[in-house]
DNA sequence: TCACATATGCTCGTTTTGAGTATATATAGG
DNA sequence: CCTATATATACTCAAAACGAGCATATGTGA
């Protein structure tokens, strides 16, 4: 079976790649899934795959029957213990961020569009912190800091959860959703970390599991899309051509979990010239008339231009 | 996940680790390279290794015997036509970006520190334009678009170089090095993209050229870390425990290529306390002695609470 | 016609930047 | 010792960006 001793080892590794695949429906954030949404789209890196992206598109496009518009590349794993089968097979997990409009047409087979926040139930906070983090998820921290063999280790987890989930003063972060997933499934709270030990019993208030550690790949995307959509304009890309600026308001709050200042938040897609209005506007949204507006192709090029935060001298 | 008839394709595929080891030393930011500077630190991963980045340590540190800092992936990918080697051997590369000090001990056989700017000529700017990207890069950039064989082919060109080069009034954006690099290598005007036809004489406005696609990942690893020094406090893991404020300054001008506001960069020093005075200076920098800093450990935490930039509501 | 809902314009005080000017304290050379 | 020359550090000032909120416009439906 093995070439030589090197070369065999390298030739038994598989490379998967994986999409988070999202879209805003009605101010809401909505992520592909298969399999009774307990996977993300996925499939494996093959010899006649031109690339990477090309290989994620054949899968995707295949096992949903959705295009993929914008992708972009998130991160690349393979830790050995956190994969769910013990096989000596080792895989290399490669995921991507793929950003799209739900389409009216039905998805194929098994697949289908979710919630994101039927998976992170505590990261939606556009009606308030949910009440579910006070009364259910920060006491289980604080029994898990308070479980800790020495006072260290104690200070160490309670100090991390309390800046990961804006306790004792800190502000609540919406872009530290992967570090909260990742200090949920440390402290054995979510689903996904009693898998291996058999028993799966987990409160509602911790949402549902993922195969393997696509839970927390779907982190990593949401975490992703929420530090990008300030600094670059690529919640248009979920957006339909035309809008008006409460829809993509909306849209924004659905990605962000929180809600921002109507006023302001117009101000800023003014003055960076995002939009351009199209001359029509609707009545649907019931109350004064909406102008519609369409997003500015230029800026796609233009804000390559990006801002800096470096006090440069004129010399 | 899937296992079908395919899975047999999935094997022949390996994985290669690399590294961009970087270090900043008196004013200049350093590279580690192998083989007379022509590649980055790399090496297969392997069954035995623990973890990507244990694997990436691994190899590294026995490659150059210097120790691994601060670790960051940066990015993984496997085109087929930009590899060196025509073997049907699928390889999927995942680089990483570290941070270190340089030590004063010599590293291994053949390894050794390089400017970066060897590579990336065009890239510093601290003296001023490079007087190569006027005289030799942006003719040579022209004369590319020029060649286009239509209209739109054209304007296509030259606005991407103008954008990524500062050109027609756009400004110099010192984070768009592997676009520039990008460019280049399509306009055929560095060494890398004339090694398949067989010839190899570059100029030297165009830097070194380096093995495979070894150049395109340093760029890389320059874009990122140019962009991340500017929300993160990451330079800290370069400079020495205690060192100047001119220090500091001089060693994020050597990473983003280009000169700051002396004043204002204290001010943004100071006011975000990222760093504490240890009581007392040196006098080494000739000229008025200058008091000595060491960088605040508790901003590591601290600054998980990063800024945000939509407009949020109180409510 | 009125209550209600959303759209849109505008104000105002506070912070954050960008760009300097002014002053302090060393060393090196005559 | 004095001076030129570095660098270090303190302050100023106007412009731009930000956070919060008030006011007004213009639809729909009871």
């Amino acid at each position: 079976m093995r070439q030589s001793a090197e070369s065999g080892q390298r030739h038994s590794i598989a490379a998967e790649l994986i999409a988070v695949l999202v879209a805003v429906t009605i101010g809401q954030p909505r992520v592909m899934t298969i399999e009774r949404g307990q996977s993300l789209p996925s499939g494996p890196f093959e010899l006649g795959h031109r690339s990477l992206q090309s290989g994620l598109r054949d899968w995707v496009e295949h096992q949903t029957r959705h295009p993929l518009g914008y992708i972009e590349q998130l991160y690349t794993f393979a830790d050995r213990d956190r994969t769910a089968n013990g096989s000596a097979q080792r895989v290399v997990s490669i995921s991507y961020l793929a950003l799209t409009r739900e389409e009216q047409a039905a998805p194929a087979d098994k697949a289908a569009w979710r919630n994101w926040y039927d998976y992170f139930p505590w990261e939606d906070h556009r009606a308030g912190v949910p009440p579910a983090l006070p009364d259910v998820i920060v006491p289980h921290l604080k029994a898990w800091a308070d479980g800790a063999d020495d006072r260290p280790t104690h200070d160490d987890r309670w100090q991390r959860a309390a800046i990961a989930f804006g306790l004792d003063g800190n502000g609540w972060n919406e872009e530290l959703v992967l570090q909260r997933y990742e200090l949920l499934y440390e402290a054995a709270l979510v689903g996904e970390a009693h898998r291996r030990q058999g028993e799966n019993r987990t409160l509602s208030a911790f949402g549902l599991a993922m195969a393997a550690d696509h839970r927390r790949i779907l982190a990593t995307g949401i975490a992703r899309l929420r530090a990008k959509i300030k600094y670059r304009p690529v919640v248009f890309e979920l957006m339909p051509s035309v809008f008006t600026l409460l829809q993509l308001q909306r849209s924004v709050e659905a990605l962000a979990g929180r809600l921002v200042h109507k006023q302001n938040f117009r101000r800023l897609v003014e003055q960076q010239e995002l939009v351009e209005e199209t001359g029509s506007s609707t009545t649907d949204t019931g109350g004064r008339p909406a102008k519609l507006f369409r997003f500015r192709h230029g800026v796609l090029a233009e804000r390559a231009v990006a801002g800096t935060k470096l006090p440069l001298s004129r010399a």
